[in-house]
DNA sequence: CAAGCAAGCTTGTATATACAACCATTGACT
DNA sequence: AGTCAATGGTTGTATATACAAGCTTGCTTG
């Protein structure tokens, strides 16, 4: 894989996830200001801040002027955070020739999870989508709702239109590379245990994958089927 | 309601969602640049970048490094822009005592549409939410997935845990203006036809409010029963 | 005419700085 | 002991500046 230069605030961030998700930051936990982070990392507030700010609207951290950074409370942090990694992992296999980027979007209805799995094509400026929401139950009561929206972005489709000398939905259905690609990623995927990573205790094994589809946005969708009658049910929805 | 000090990216925001809402600019229409915009309202150029760059977050535009930024692609644009008019009407109408930021979500699964109102009352540092879910079908096959998020944040229960005087459940259980907030909402989300605001052509008519009920975040939902078998299907999902 | 290079524009990243708004603590005063 | 004011720390907003990276255009050159 080519080596892409990290931006700073990158840099940043994911040592902030590094230590949550190892537990040294617990929940609540009180992050280091922006002026400490400057510091330790020899960059500007600004760009500490901007590390804490990207990170406080995906929902790992709380921000409260006055007080400083905490650590948020989510029971499904460590899944966030181990997609994340995987989205990560997959990028830095270079098997995927012509994905420069790929990001996980998880969703599901009932008893199905949706992973959509967005490629980013040499050629296609396509964008990356990492959502996931979760609803807590309790005697059939809703008791907590959480989200996570980690990047939005949409396939700037003036380019096909206007611009661009290839078409998402060409690309998608013309080139080989791409059926390799989504191989690899079901491979990665299973390495991974995805399943477990998208649950909550008790688990909700991976009985299956049912399908996998694309759309004209350049989106690869697996669903996975899982076994029912799970105490956590996890929100969002998509049908096919 | 108290005059509350816009902020100056603030205000380029809702100038360019004028101008999207108005129609003035169109699909794929180019935006002026950062420096334009700047030199325009008389601000720096990373104040009138941060008012593009949160409204790119939020699906509205879309940037492209050494192109420009262009008004996205939506066909639920005005539904969104009228979503968040609504917000505003809310807040300024000043009659709900208790909550001082108020914005929607709305979701839905098959023929419900669930409508989140996040409260932030006086004592209750509650976070709001807006994030929408629209996927598009054409011979049953699904075609395009839109996506928005205007913004996300949290109940920093840190504080009901540590800090707080009275925890959010207690405000929502024992406090009369809440619920009288609730009728206030539910009056606003009538006049202003909500449902139909929510759908796209074909329109889902609103049959009835199914359900109103809150979690212990402060977030009150109310599911709507519209009539089945719609060519359009909001994504996203909520049961109860 | 065609290829390719250079200039100029755009957005992306980063720094340094300043002040405002908010919070918690400290300490003096009553 | 209790109240109030001052203080320092933290995040929020805003400016000015600089350079990098990517795209478009137009000119030069073969």
């Amino acid at each position: 894989m080519t080596q892409v230069k990290t931006a700073k605030f990158t840099v940043i961030k994911q040592h902030i996830c590094q230590k949550i998700e190892s537990g040294e930051w617990k929940q609540h936990a009180k992050v280091p200001s922006e002026n400490e982070l400057a510091e330790q990392f020899s960059v500007s507030r600004m760009t500490a801040r901007r590390a804490l700010q990207e990170l406080t609207e995906q929902g790992l951290l709380i921000r409260s002027q006055g007080s400083g950074t905490f650590v948020a409370t989510f029971k499904s942090q460590s899944s966030l955070l181990k997609i994340r990694n995987i989205a990560d992992e997959i990028q830095e296999r270079g098997h995927i020739h012509h994905a420069k980027q790929l990001t996980l979007k998880a969703v599901s209805v009932n008893e199905e999870i949706a992973i959509l799995l967005n490629l980013k094509a040499n050629s296609i400026t396509s964008e990356s989508v990492f959502y996931s929401e979760v609803l807590h139950f309790e005697n059939n009561q809703p008791i907590q709702l959480e989200q996570r929206y980690v990047n939005s972005k949409l396939v700037p489709d003036y380019l096909s239109q206007n611009f661009a000398k290839i078409t998402p939905h060409e690309y998608l259905s013309s080139e080989a590379p791409l059926t390799e690609a989504t191989h690899e990623i079901e491979a990665v995927l299973a390495e991974n245990e995805i399943c477990q990573l998208l649950t909550i205790e008790p688990q909700i094994p991976c009985l299956q994958v049912k399908r996998r589809t694309w759309s004209s946005q350049g989106v690869v969708s697996l669903a996975i089927l899982t076994a029912p009658g799970n105490k956590y049910r996890l929100g969002s929805h998509l049908t096919f």
